[in-house]
DNA sequence: AGGTACCGTGGGAGCGCTCCCACCAGTGAT
DNA sequence: ATCACTGGTGGGAGCGCTCCCACGGTACCT
C-alpha cells in the first residue's frame, strides 16, 4: 500500500513543483517521467522517481484534465433499468471483460445506468460536460438518440450490437448470423427437419440477422422456408411462451424448436410440456446465449454461446484506439471498425 | 435533451468568461449564479440564466475541481469480486438505495471493485489521489485495513455495517441483535422450544449480534441456553449444511432452527431433508435477508428482512452531511453517528 | 572553423474555475 | 453631514498540471 514519507510542509498533498525541487530538476522534466516520456536521461529518471517515492507524490488528476482536456476515464452506459442489468448474466460478463481488459491502464471505468427519462437527462448533461474521454454503449435500441448525441459532441463511442448493416459507430458484436446456421445445422443434423424460429425482438438488429441464419440454413439444406415455422417473440419468457403455442396450433407436426434466447427458450419449453412434448424426444430445442439458464434447465438447454467477456475485452481495445487516435477531424469516419466475434454452440440434453 | 445554441466561435465550449461577457456581469457573479448563492439580484440571475441557456453552458468539472479541490463525486467501495456482487441481492437493493438518493444531487457515484489484491492496490492509489469526496463502505470484514487508510487520508466514509461495537466511523446498520429476536421469539411463539441456531461468519460483527439475539430471546423465554444448539457457519450453503448435521447428530430432538443467513437455511433444509425431517411439521426453519432465496424455497421459508434500500440511502445521507461538515478537523470525530435500522419477520409457511 | 542537427532540460503561459478582497451604492443610526 | 453597515458586484490570484518554446550542450557533418 505504498509508502507516503514526508507531505509538503503544510500537511497538503506534494505538488510536481515539490517533487521537481526535492530532485533538484525542473518541472517539465518531472512532468515528462511521470507520463513515461523517453526524452529523459537514465539518471534524471532515476532521481525524480526517488522524490516521487520519498514525498509520496500523487498526480493531482483534476489539475492534469484541465490542462490536458482529457479525463482518464470512460463510461460504459447501460440504457436499461438497474435491475435488468442485475438480472441479465449478459452484463455482468461484459463487465467482466471490460474490467480486465482496463486493469493494464490507468482508464477509470464509471457504471452509468440509463433506463428512465430521469436518469438519460442527467446522462445528456454529463456528456455535455465532457466528463468522459469514451462512451461504450450496450443493448442500444434501434430508435436510441443516444449515439447521434455523441456524435454530435464529438466524443468516442463503441457499441456493442450494431443498431444496422449501415452502423457508423465502430462496433462488436458476436456472429448472429453464424450462430444460428450453427443452432439449425445443429438440429438437421441430429435429424431434424420441421425447425420452428422463435425470433427476438426485431428492432434489434442482432435478433434479425438470427432470423436471416435460421432462414438461409434451412433453405441451403433444401428445406425451403416456411414462414409459418417463424413467430415472432421478444427476448423474455412470456414471448417464448405464447410464440410457442401459436406454433404448436398451426404446426403440430413441429420437431424442433431453436430460440433467440435462452429466456424465450425456457418460456418455450413450458409451453412444450403444458402441450405434453417431450424434450427431446418429439421436440428438440436449442436457445441462444449459454446462460446460467440453459445449463440449470430440466432438461439441460443446448445454447449458442457468445464471447460476451471477450466481446467486452474487444470494445475496450477498439475504444482506446478511437480515444488515443483523437486526429483532427480528417481521416476519421471513413475506415469503419466493425468486429464481429465466432460463436459456438454448446451441446446437452435437450436436443 | 436540452439546448445548447452557438458555442464559443472557436468551436470550444463556451466559458464562465464568455458566459459572463453575454450577460454583461462579471465572472464571479456568473459563478455564484451556476452554485445558486442567494447573494445576487434576481434581475442579474436572470439574465445569466439567459446566456447560459444561450450558449448551452456546461461548467467545466475538471476546473472546479481544481480550484475547489472536490470532485463531486463519492465511491461506492466493494471489497469483493464482481462475481459475488452480481450474485447477492444485498447489493442491488443497496445500490438501488444509494442510487435514488443521489439522484437529487450532483454527486456522481462511483462503483468500485476490491476483491483482489490488484484491485485494491489500485484502490489505494485511487484514494491517495483524492479522486472522490467520500466513500461508501460495504461489507466489510474485521480486520480490513480500508477504514484505517481513508482515516488516515481524511476521506469521509461511512460504513454499512460496524466492524465492532466500537466502530468509529460513521456507520448504517439493520438492528441485527432486534431482528434475531424477532425469529427466536416467532418460533417460540409458534410453540418451538428446542430452538437452534446456525451463525455467519463471527468476524461480522452482525453475525455476532444475531448471536446474541438469539441467545437473549432464549433466556429471556426462561428455556436457558443450550451452547451444544450453536453451530458456527459462514453464510454459505455448504456451512449451513454441515451445520444442520452437526445440530442434528447433537440434539436429534430439535424442533426449529433459526439460520444466519437465507442461504445458510438452504442448507439447513437440505441436510434436514436427508434427515427426513418434514419442514415445518418437523423442524420449523427461520432465516435472515428476505432474499429471493426465501420466497421461492420449498417450502417458502419465513424470513428476517433488512431495508437495505434504505440503508443505502440513509449510508448516503450521512455521507453528504459528513462531506459538507468537513470542518477544521476540531468538533470532528466526537459525535458519532451510528445508524440502526428496524428489522420485520416476514412470516412463511417454514415455520 | 563554422554549420546543422538533435537531445535533454527549464520554465512561461495558460487550462476554467472558485475564493476572496475591494469597491460601490444605498440605508439607517448618530 | 458623518459613520457604519450591508447587499450586490467585479476581478486578481491561484489551484496543479501539460504544452511548448527556448536554451545550452554534444555530435556529426561540411
Amino acid at each position: 500500500m505504498a509508502t507516503h514519507g514526508a507531505r509538503g510542509r503544510s500537511g497538503g498533498r506534494p505538488t510536481l513543483e515539490e517533487v521537481a525541487a526535492r530532485a533538484g530538476v525542473g518541472r517539465g522534466t518531472v512532468s515528462r517521467v511521470i507520463n513515461g516520456s523517453p526524452r529523459v536521461s537514465d539518471a534524471t529518471r532515476a532521481a525524480v522517481e526517488a522524490a516521487v517515492a520519498e514525498l509520496g507524490y500523487v498526480p493531482n488528476t483534476a489539475a492534469r484534465a484541465l490542462a490536458a482536456n482529457r479525463t482518464d476515464a470512460i463510461a460504459l452506459v447501460v440504457p436499461e433499468p438497474e435491475t435488468r442489468f442485475f438480472a441479465e448474466p449478459y452484463f455482468s460478463d461484459m463487465l467482466k471483460g471490460v474490467g480486465a481488459a482496463l486493469s493494464d491502464t490507468e482508464m477509470q471505468l464509471l457504471l452509468i445506468f440509463a433506463g428512465s427519462d430521469r436518469e438519460r437527462a442527467r446522462l445528456a448533461q454529463y456528456l455535455a460536460a465532457h466528463r468522459v474521454d469514451g462512451v461504450l454503449l450496450v443493448s442500444v435500441h434501434a430508435d436510441d438518440p443516444l449515439p447521434d448525441l455523441l456524435a454530435q459532441l464529438e466524443i468516442p463511442a463503441v457499441i456493442s450490437g450494431p443498431r444496422s448493416a449501415a452502423e457508423t459507430l465502430p462496433s462488436v458484436d458476436s456472429d448472429n448470423y453464424g450462430g444460428a446456421r450453427q443452432a439449425v445445422e445443429h438440429l438437421l443434423s441430429r435429424g431434424r427437419s420441421r425447425v420452428a424460429h422463435i425470433t427476438g425482438r426485431l428492432d434489434v438488429y442482432g435478433a434479425q440477422r438470427r432470423v436471416d441464419g435460421y432462414r438461409e440454413a434451412m433453405s441451403d439444406a433444401g428445406l425451403g422456408v416456411d414462414e409459418g415455422l417463424i413467430e415472432a417473440g421478444d427476448f423474455t419468457e412470456e414471448g417464448g411462451h405464447r410464440a410457442m403455442e401459436v406454433l404448436l396450433e398451426r404446426h403440430p407436426d413441429i420437431d424442433a424448436v431453436f430460440a433467440a434466447s435462452d429466456v424465450t427458450a425456457a418460456g418455450a419449453r413450458r409451453a412444450l410440456r403444458e402441450a405434453g412434448r417431450r424434450i427431446p424426444e418429439d421436440v428438440a430445442l436449442v436457445g441462444y446465449d449459454d446462460s446460467a439458464i440453459a445449463r440449470h434447465m430440466e432438461p439441460p438447454l443446448t445454447s449458442v454461446r457468445q464471447p460476451i467477456e471477450e466481446m467486452g475485452r474487444r470494445m475496450i481495445d477498439l475504444l482506446l484506439t478511437e480515444v488515443a487516435d483523437r486526429r483532427p477531424l480528417a481521416s476519421r469516419g471513413l475506415d469503419r471498425r466493425q468486429m464481429v466475434l465466432a460463436t459456438e454452440l454448446v451441446s446437452r440434453s435437450s436436443s
